[in-house]
Parts: structure tokens; C-alpha cells; sequence
DNA sequence: ACTTGTCTTTGCTTTAAAGCAAATCTGCAG
DNA sequence: CTGCAGATTTGCTTTAAAGCAAAGACAAGT
């Protein structure tokens, strides 16, 4: 079963059947309710780890109790304490669990001799490295040249984009919208029924309807 | 003499005497002058290069002309295209030779059955990609939690910290240190004359000096 | 010495975002 | 059915940052 999800996750894909079932082997798994913190900000967490279920968020948190999310990792997805990589290197985000989660884990010790013996690995490793920083580049650029405006529009577009025409719950309370923009929850709300005087959704209570993707979609390039 | 250069760089020097000049025959030379654009933002660049003399900046811009300083890459460091590592990504930044500059670059074609045979090859890259990311990290902490004096505090102490009690001519402009910092050139005005009045430094027309480094730390690590 | 262009400085205006507080709604537990 | 806790909404105030414009200061070259 970690076998099939091994096989479908490309850093761990290329390798050998002789390695698989070493990494097999060397698998910690653990389990998390929803809200659990698996580390915390700060921590040296010396560990790769792939989502076997369930949904990790990673957060990062200012001294004065702001809080921005910068990734979810969902199932079969990679993710890593960067103490894996760099000896006692502090974690620069939290790790939380969304829901009811299983990672499987893996020491450094561990996956070290793997890696350095199938040049793929490492590889695959540095290519999902530098889609990461791809994203990360991304989201500098929004929060320096972006209003909060065009940051949430985008979250909008990203979330219920596919939904168009269709009032669907509001799933996300305004404080979870905030932390993705790194807002408050009243901003977020005026804006939302900004983008609603706009017309380009419709909004209540409880649900949204995107009434005009096109204008949201102007709305979220606006820059500074 | 590229060899010596390659033998003190983290991620050549771990490859055997074979591979090396292999590294070494396929590399190509280019010199560029100070202010050259090596590639724009938006560009395919696939290429992984060495600075062999001068600084290449690595700058975000934003389609309203506003700019961004992320890195600068000095001699005997290491950069890349995106699309190196992803092809046909288009490049997050834009690389300019800071002063008359030389880099040996190489095209993936050439790098990639070296970085595939040498497994520790790829795993310095994969560490240096996490220092990136590192700082990556930081920088989007900094712009999402600290106002900008937070940031021209930073800048102040990286660029003249060491130069306490003295005074020191102004090398960088008013413009390049709000790029640093993602803000306008008055704002940077302001609170450097804001930090005056707050007796953190002096400063007149055409020098600095750090009067009291304690006090301008304090200034900079100040979160929203 | 004079002109020209680039930087710096400063006053004033405008705008975006945040903070605070109160009112209102909703779902859930008792 | 009721009341409470958490979430949303909105008005009003405050602050940080940006934008615009004009006035110096300086350096380089003629």
C-alpha cells in the first residue's frame, strides 16, 4: 500500500526495488487529529515526510500573533523539517494538521545513504526544491507588489474558481482567508463585499456565487 | 584556475578529478559590463552558472516599474535558471551584472549525466536550494510581518554593521535601498532621518555613521 | 565658471490598511 | 427552546505608506 503511493510520487518512483523496500522499511508513521501541531516554528525537526492522508498546512507566525499560511501539503504529497537538510537549522514554519492526518516519516540517517546512491533521488528532490521556491517567489512577489485586494481575489480564484455560477458554502472563516493574504478578518470582509459591489460575486452570510470570473480575474492583477 | 575555483565551491568540489574536467571542458565563458541585463524576467534561461569575478543581482520587477532586489551573487557563488531545472519555465527574476562581471555557465545537457553519476553532487545542490529557500523565507517574513523601518534597519545593519562609530560614505542610493526594502525612495529618506532623530544614527548628505547599533536592532526587529 | 543631469531632501496630499468597538447572525449544547 | 460562543458585518478612528511637486546639493564635463 506505501508500496503504491511510493511508485506514484516521483522522488521516490525512480528509485530501484531494492531501495524501495529499504525506504520502505525505515518508515516512521504516525497519526494526527485535526488541529494537531506536529512541530512548531521555531523547532529543529530533522525530517522528511509524505502524506499518506489527510492534509498538513504549514504556517508561519510573527512574534505578535499574526499568522500566515504559505502551503497545504495534501496525500502523496512531500514535504520536510529543513534541520533534514541543514543540521540544526530551525524550522522557519509550523506544521499543522487540517484534519485527521497519517504521515510516514523519514530520518535523515536514514534516507541519506538512498539518496547519495540514486543520483535520481536527489534529483527528483532538488526539482520538487525548486518548485517550491517557484512558489515561494510567487507569493513574494504578490505580497511586494500586490494590495491585499488582488492577493485575496486570487485566493477567491483558487478556491472556488471551478464553482462559477453556483453559490457554494463559505468553508473558510474570514480569519483563515486572512492568514492566506496576511490580513485581518475585517479587511477581508470589506473586500469581499467590495468585489460584490463590483459585481463580481455574489455574497451572504453563509455562501459565495462567482457571478464574473473575468472581472476577478482583473481584479487579482491589479498591482501596486 | 577555474579548477582551484571549482575545488573550493560546495557542489563541484565533492566531484572526482574525472568529472571536474569534464565540468571544466563543457563550461562556456562570458563577461558582461556593469549594468548588463544577463536575462530578463520572464525569459527561459536554462543555465546553472559560477560567478568568476564581479556581482550579479538577481531583481523581481513588477509590470508598473516598481523593482525588487532578492540576491547578489558574488564571486565564487552559484545560480541558475529556473528552467534548468524545469524546462520552459520562465525565469521568477531578472540578472543583472552589478559591476563588469565574468561567469562560467553551463547548459543542463552538458551538467546532467555528471549531477546523475554523482550522487553527492546533487545533494550539495539540494543544500544549497534549501539556503535559498531559507532565505526566501525570511524575506517574505520580513515584508509580511515587519513594516519597511523594520526592513531599512536590516539593510543598514547588513551593509554598514560592522562599521559602527564611523562614519562611512553613502554607497548605495536612495533608489537601490528601497528596492531592497520594496518601497520609494522618500520612504527610505524619512526613516533614515527618522532613525537620526531617534539618535540610532547620524547622517548627512553624503555618509552614515552607526551611533548606536543596539538601538537600530531594536528598530529593525520591531513586527507589526 | 557654468550647465546639465542625477540624487537627496522636504512639505503637503491621498490612499490603503489596520485597529477598535458594537451590532447582528448562526449553530450547537444543555 | 434558550442561551452562549464563535463568526460576520459595519461604522468610525488611526496609522503607515505612497504619490506628487519643488527645492537644494553635488559631480562631471565643457
Amino acid at each position: 500500500m506505501l508500496n503504491n503511493l511510493l511508485n506514484q510520487t516521483p522522488v521516490f518512483s525512480c528509485l530501484d526495488q531494492g531501495s524501495q523496500s529499504q525506504v520502505i522499511r525505515s518508515a516512521i508513521s504516525k497519526r494526527y487529529s485535526g488541529g494537531d501541531w506536529i512541530t512548531h516554528h521555531g523547532n529543529v525537526w530533522p525530517y522528511l515526510f509524505l502524506v499518506t492522508e489527510g492534509v498538513v498546512r504549514a504556517i508561519k507566525e510573527s512574534p505578535e500573533g499574526r499568522s500566515l499560511m504559505v502551503a497545504e501539503i495534501g496525500s502523496g504529497e512531500i514535504f520536510w523539517g529543513i534541520s533534514f537538510f541543514i543540521p540544526e537549522a530551525p524550522m522557519p514554519v509550523a506544521l499543522v494538521a487540517k484534519v485527521p492526518t497519517e504521515l510516514n516519516l523519514w530520518a535523515l540517517d536514514d534516507l541519506m545513504p538512498i539518496i547519495l546512491k540514486n543520483g535520481c533521488m536527489s534529483w527528483e528532490l532538488t526539482r520538487l526544491l525548486i518548485q517550491k521556491m517557484q512558489y515561494a517567489s510567487d507569493m513574494l512577489n504578490e505580497f511586494v507588489f500586490q494590495p491585499t485586494t488582488g492577493r485575496l481575489a486570487r485566493v477567491l480564484l483558487e478556491h472556488y474558481g471551478d464553482t462559477a455560477d453556483d453559490f457554494v458554502a463559505r468553508d473558510m472563516t474570514l480569519d483563515e482567508m486572512a492568514a492566506r493574504i496576511g490580513s485581518t478578518r475585517e479587511m477581508v470582509c470589506r473586500h469581499l463585499y467590495h468585489f460584490a459591489d463590483q459585481g463580481a460575486i455574489h455574497i451572504n452570510r453563509t455562501e459565495y456565487k462567482i457571478t464574473d470570473p473575468i472581472l476577478l480575474k482583473q481584479l487579482a492583477g491589479k498591482g501596486k
